[in-house]
DNA sequence: TCAAAAGTGTTCGGCGTACACCCATGA
DNA sequence: TCATGGGTGTACGCCGAACACTTTTGA
């Protein structure tokens, strides 16, 4: 799958741009990034060279949009598509590549790619529940954001991560997009858990209750929770017709 | 000036790597925009062939970090260093440089430009009373952004006006940037005025005291206005240390 | 003395927060 | 019957919103 870009396509892609995709996803309580392992051997020795982590990417190929790019990596990375995906960050920085390494890795793998790799952070929402359970690429593996700080990581990936860490949490907070790592039908529990987890709090479930009980826009069902060995919830859905139609602009001066 | 790098230094920018700085400044009770005045001509009968304006751009040099291209293109064209400056969104359309004006424009003046670049852009807030009355170049004015629906726009530089805006006014509610748009001495009416015009609304003159007078780190100076034909009021200058010291964080789950 | 903007206080309602007990289910 | 998480209500305090009159200055 990947060779279609790197030798059947080599020359088609833009050697100085190229889009990495942070992947979040919501399961066992956890939120979870969606990570490649990546590991060199030396060809004689077999012994290894190099193992780390790295998150989705590719270059932006000739004639495409820097957005398609985006959508395409994620395409070929997860077969996921319509899902959550938005800019965060571009990485320019000269040094991003020059770490003993990387270099390694690039002149093995990817001779042909410029020194000076402009890269535009996306940041993507997956729902949990649609994690493949045995994908196309073993490589990849969801890690809790929690085990990030053992990880060894490539390139600037570690900034990257931080930053769309920043943005998600941010954009939390203007606009109703904790519902695209929550599956369809969700419990009033799940959706705090995922707060939770997200910023590294608790919360009071009454409260909370409370508080989402006043939003029209999440809508309780007649529908329980089955199977599970205490009181059944009540599961809601998010409606985005509601929410249109009832947000009020509320500008917070506060900083 | 600008000959620097178009002339002398040709050869040595990224041809398909550029930043865009939209420039906010705040007077007159306006929030206004810094753009560049486009002319181009014909070379036998003079006779105009497009007018228009565009923000601050240029491209990216060899070797050089984006961010600090940012920075170099922001001291050029208006002499200022040290001011706010942020990545808001990254354009890599392929159809950004297609209108037939712009064509025109990069033949004649930047042929070894690429057709496919994708651009930075840079959020950029300055003192209103740092606005050089007479400056290098003749051919950049402050536009309000009332007037720019008015005007005829340059490449996608309405859409990288637009967006930058919405960055502003987000950024605005999450950290204290506004006093990056005031002189460093200001009254809270000018305080007022600026957030009237930056979100197109208007305040109550009370409770918008009220409010500012809670904040520990706006502190009001024994100093008052003069020269002005009514009372003069307190002036205040906000403090980034007592800022750091007392901020807390205050995570509204409101979307 | 006039025009223009500064300064000031109260009431009301909504929302955030703290906090404890009973309920329904599968094992 | 037990363990697990679900469901619920009250009291308090803070803050945002609405609202009008007096004060100081330069012209």
């Amino acid at each position: 799958m990947r060779n279609k870009y790197t030798l059947s396509l080599m020359g088609t892609f833009i050697p100085n741009i190229s889009v990495d995709c942070v992947i979040f996803g919501f399961s066992n309580k956890c939120l979870n990034i969606l990570l490649t392992k990546r590991e060199l051997r030396d060809e004689e020795s077999n012994k290894i060279l190099l193992t780390d982590y790295t998150v989705q990417g590719h270059h932006v190929l000739q004639g495409e949009n820097v957005n398609d790019a985006a959508i395409r990596v994620l395409k070929d990375k997860t077969g996921l598509e319509d899902i959550f995906l938005e800019q965060f960050y571009t990485f320019g920085n000269t040094n991003r590549l020059v770490k003993e390494h990387d270099q390694l890795w690039l002149r093995k793998k990817f001779p042909m790619v410029s020194d000076h790799v402009v890269s535009i952070g996306f940041c993507a929402l997956v729902d949990g529940s649609k994690i493949l359970p045995d994908m196309q690429h073993p490589e990849t593996t969801w890690i809790p954001i929690s085990e990030l700080s053992k990880l060894e990581l490539g390139f600037d990936h570690k900034e990257v991560i931080l930053k769309a860490l920043d943005f998600l949490r941010q954009k939390i907070r203007l606009e109703p997009i904790i519902f695209e790592l929550l599956p369809e039908k969700f419990t009033i529990s799940q959706m705090q858990q995922l707060y939770e987890t997200i910023f590294g709090i608790t919360l009071d479930r009454r409260n909370f209750k409370k508080k989402i009980g006043l939003l029209e826009y999440i809508i309780p069902l007649k529908e329980k929770q089955h199977g599970v060995p205490h009181k059944p919830a009540t599961v809601y859905i998010f409606s985005q017709e509601v929410y249109n139609l009832t947000k009020k602009e509320k500008l917070d001066l506060i900083f």
